[in-house]
DNA sequence: AGGCGATCAATGATCGATCATAGATCAGTC
DNA sequence: GACTGATCTATGATCGATCATTGATCGCCT
């Protein structure tokens, strides 16, 4: 067993997922084509179980589709998906920063160290992380732990991703707003929300 | 094998999933309680795989609490847990209405017929029902897949149910405000969203 | 040729068995 | 008695095999 080179430990299920989310982001399966269970399996040699629950996974985060008895294949990601993420983010996160504004109460250390961090940041992939980061830190304030929840199986990083493979990058340009978050958080100003959501919609394409 | 009365035949996962969320609503599932995936399996007469599925999506819905190699057990659903829901629903509604204020461009029937129903409904379910399905359809109405597949996996009806066994029942008298609702869609009224936020914000404890 | 049912191959869904881990239990030492 | 480590047990995680469904292929009939 054990075919493939680096599976270290920690649920197959898990690296399973991981291995092919990156196959779909880096396009090595194309849109549209199909996911054979026993193949993957054989592949990465492990069992059909632990792939097909990755697969529901990659499913819940809605990079396949799957049809009863007739198994799963790579989304054909059109314009339009990639565009439905940024209303609903954009809602999530204005309920997050309304909720946040008062838990944090002018408390902004953890929302600037992100700042700082994607300030420094070199690489694109970088960017991207410490930007979505300063994103997750302002759903975390809200300490509402489902909306953390759902944000978090919007699967960001990976719709960014694919976003970003498909027209330029213009994720950039964008820090400085972060900053005024953060100041208005720091304020405590109740506008914060919709700062937010104006914010978020403006990487709609 | 099939130790169990109905099983007809939809996908044992889906069957499966069924029974324990009914269990779980219905309180046969003490909050706290282990659910053993082989208990499970010999007590429905089937094999620990869709149970396994089964719980993956109880998982998704929050209803248990799942760690590595230690098995899930009920949520011990605190009110602060069913709160939590009421900030979500309203601003993924909100988000939803404002899209779909543009999309209905006035045409209201949809929405009406809910409203109908609602008003004929007899028993503490149906009034429910039809009152989610309201909602549901101001969801639908978006046009946004996505938001429609996130508001789903909230599992309103399930939350709502909990919530009613936990509180009495002050569901009902909030009727009217969908048919406000209903009016603000229909001269497109831009503040129909917030509208909508206001009304779910008021479900809330 | 076109339609229609039988047969087949591919593969998802399910099964029963095994492996591996977390806790509980027990034995031994001090 | 308290601590340490070996052993045991329950059970989640994974496996290999089988069942069942789907779509394709083939042959027959008209």
């Amino acid at each position: 067993m054990n075919a493939s080179p680096a599976l270290v430990r920690t649920g197959l299920g898990d690296q399973i997922r991981q291995v092919l989310i990156d196959g779909i982001t880096s396009g090595r399966w194309a849109p549209g084509e199909r996911i054979v269970e026993r193949r993957i399996a054989v592949e990465l040699g492990v069992s059909q179980a632990p792939v097909r629950e990755a697969l529901r996974h990659l499913e819940a985060l809605r990079l396949i589709e799957t049809l009863p008895n007739r198994g799963a294949r790579v989304r054909d990601f059109t314009d339009e998906d990639l565009a439905e993420v940024f209303p609903v983010r954009a809602g999530l996160e204005e309920t997050a920063a309304d909720l946040a504004v008062h838990r944090l109460a002018g408390q902004v250390d953890a929302l600037e160290v992100h700042i700082e961090r994607l300030a420094a940041a070199t690489d694109l992939g970088e960017v991207m992380r410490h930007s979505i980061a300063f994103h997750r830190e302002i759903v975390e304030a809200s300490g509402n732990r489902l909306l953390r929840s759902v944000w978090q199986s919007l699967g960001i990083e990976v719709w960014t991703t694919l976003s970003l493979r498909r027209r330029g990058t213009e994720l950039c340009g964008k820090a400085a707003e972060h900053t005024d978050i953060t100041e208005a958080f720091r304020r405590q100003d109740p506008a914060v929300g919709r700062m937010v959501h104006a914010h978020v919609m403006s990487y709609a394409p």
